[in-house]
DNA sequence: TAAATTAAAGATATTTATGTCTTTAATTTA
DNA sequence: TAAATTAAAGACATAAATATCTTTAATTTA
């Protein structure tokens, strides 16, 4: 549903938010390390975040990423419209070539509810909101020491 | 989230539900132009749900795919998990190796929220109800026609 | 029994997502 | 200015999902 570039992008920018600023910026070593997240696949994908005006970068010894602060109250959503616009233009989740209120497919009305679900909560979610709870031991980005398995 | 494989399968056994039976089996051939699915992935795809027993079928001149009555109860779910077992097994929305209940990640809560409202559903819906559905106008299995887009 | 039909099985191909490596350009520091 | 550092850009590689084609085996019918 969601692709992992949206997940190491989401992930990546709130440890920036988190740890970086204009003074100190992150590298893209630090950064993969902080998340543990493919290094190379990372820098692509802040590339395409750059370009966005998303994150802010200098090359050069001393430079890396950080998030402007008009930047930190954009939404988790904003993200995943711009790394994984497919997702949001939602295809059926039935493989059906386009999602069809008038001709449902056997899972649209659940499709439909549960997308809208998750996709609320993405809106209300800034990088600010998201740092803040990495801040207070809520969530975490990385995912050493990790062995519980939710098996649901 | 969930794979093509799993909606191409419960898509087939609906129909397969609906218009066959051990008197009138369903060729491969009306079926892929009943659901409108690629024809050789289909036939992959009932294979393996034929050697999992939920559906039956005979080879040769009027063969072609049923499903018995003991199997018209079979749930969506136990498609998924059959189909598609990794969605299952739950991996982290988020890209991390596992969801951990104790270290969430950004976007856990809503995954988890999202998805077990889906999973109950499928756990709830049977082959015998999907077909009393697509019977009663409720939801339809092919997509010709289905000219608008749900753009949320 | 011979021919026709149909699913099963196996091999191959294509596409998409993910991941890696190399080269280039910008910036800083000595 | 020269050297070092770092992100950007582009090329390349691998893996997974999706799709197709060919051959084989089972079954029916003539
Ligand atoms: S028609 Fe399939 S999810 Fe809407
Ligand atoms: S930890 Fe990511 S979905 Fe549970």
């Amino acid at each position: 549903m969601l692709s992992k570039k949206f997940a190491y992008a989401l992930r990546g920018l709130t440890y920036i938010a988190l740890h970086g600023s204009i003074e100190k910026k992150i590298s893209l070593q630090e950064l993969s390390d902080g998340i543990d997240v493919p290094h190379f696949f990372l820098g692509k994908i802040m590339q395409e975040l750059v370009r966005n005006e998303i994150v802010s970068s200098v090359k050069g010894p001393g430079g890396g990423f950080w998030i402007e602060d008009s930047a930190m109250n954009r939404s988790a959503f904003e993200i995943l419209k711009m790394i994984d616009p497919k997702v949001v233009a939602s295809n059926c989740l039935m493989g059906k070539k386009n999602c069809d209120h008038d001709r449902p497919c056997p899972l649209h009305a659940e499709y439909v509810a549960c997308r809208n679900t998750l996709f609320d909560s993405l809106k209300e979610t800034t990088l600010f909101n998201l740092a803040g709870k990495v801040e207070a031991g809520e969530l975490f980005l990385d995912e050493k020491n990790n062995s519980k398995i939710c098996t649901l």
